[in-house]
DNA sequence: TAATTAACTTACCTTAGGGTAATTAAAGGA
DNA sequence: TCCTTTAATTACCCTAAGGTAAGTTAATTA
C-alpha cells in the first residue's frame, strides 16, 4: 500500500487510496456502526487474510481514516472504529453499493431472462434484502 | 483487466471493476457531457498512455458502459460516449470527487496550518475552482 | 517521395496488491 | 506439560495493472 502515497493532488486518486483496494470498502463498511475486534472484522468479511486486514488497517490508522485501541490483556484485544475522516466515507460507499447492487441485478437478470424473470428478481431480493449484506 | 470478471456476486467488487483502476474514474467523468473522440480524451488526461486508454475503453464497451462510434475515414475518427448504465455511474464517481477534494484540503491544510492558513486555503480554492479540473 | 494524421496494436518490463502458510507472544486451562 | 487463544508478523509467490516505446494503417498533403 505505498504506492497510494503517490498523485495526492487529484481528488479521484486521493479517494481511490481508500476505496480502491479489494477489501477497503467491506472493511470501512463493517465499522460504519462502531468499534469491531480483528477477529470479528476478520469473520465478517469470509476471504480476506489476516496479513491483508493487518496491512489495511495500519494503512487507515496511519490515514487517520480508522483508530486503534489496544487492550493490555492476554490473549491481546484490539478494536477498531471509524474517525471522523473515517464517517465521512460512509454515504460515499453506500452511494456505491448502491450503484453496485442496482447493475448486479440487471446483470443477472439479463441472463436469466428468457426463463423466469419474476423468480429470479424474488431470488435476487432475498438474497440482498438486507444491506447488512452488501459489503464483504 | 481479466481479473475484474470475478466475484461478480458482491455489489462492492462490482463496481470496483468500473471505478478502481487508475483511470476509469477519469475517463467516465470526462465523458460525462457528451461524446469525445480518442485524443481528446487523451489530451485530458495527461499521463494516460494510449494503450492504457485503449484497454480501459475497450472494457467499458464490452460491458456496456460506453459506446464506440468509429467514421470510416482516413485518419480514422472514433467517438466515444456514455451508455445509460455509464450515466448512472456519474453521480456516484461525483460524491467520490467531492469526498477526495474536500479531504485533500484538508490534508494541505493541516500541514501548512501553522503558517498561512487562509492564504492556504484561498491557493487551493482557487487551484481546484472548477469541478473540471477534479478528474484526470 | 516523404511526412503527417488518428487510433490503435504489440512487445516488453516493473511493481504492488493480494494470496498462502508458518511463526510469534504470553497467560490460562486441561 | 501441552494446548488454546488473539492479533500480529514474516517469508514466500503470483498475477494483473500499468508504464514505455515502437510499429501499423492508408489517405492526404507538402
Amino acid at each position: 500500500m505505498a504506492s497510494k502515497e503517490t498523485l495526492a493532488g487529484c481528488p479521484v486518486q486521493h479517494a481511490l487510496q481508500y476505496i480502491g483496494g479489494k477489501w477497503q470498502m467491506g472493511i470501512l463498511w463493517q465499522l460504519r456502526k462502531g468499534a469491531l475486534r480483528f477477529n470479528t472484522l476478520k469473520d465478517a468479511l469470509p476471504n480476506l487474510s489476516e496479513k491483508v486486514l493487518t496491512e489495511n488497517l495500519k494503512f487507515f490508522e496511519e490515514k487517520g481514516i480508522v483508530s486503534k485501541q489496544s487492550f493490555l490483556s492476554v490473549p491481546p484485544k484490539v478494536e477498531y472504529r471509524l474517525t471522523a475522516d473515517g464517517q465521512d466515507l460512509i454515504p460515499v460507499i453506500e452511494k456505491i453499493i448502491h450503484w453496485g447492487y442496482a447493475h448486479l441485478q440487471e446483470e443477472k437478470v439479463k441472463k436469466d431472462t428468457l426463463f423466469t424473470p419474476s423468480v429470479v428478481m424474488n431470488e435476487l431480493q432475498q438474497e440482498y434484502n438486507t444491506v447488512e449484506k452488501a459489503a464483504g
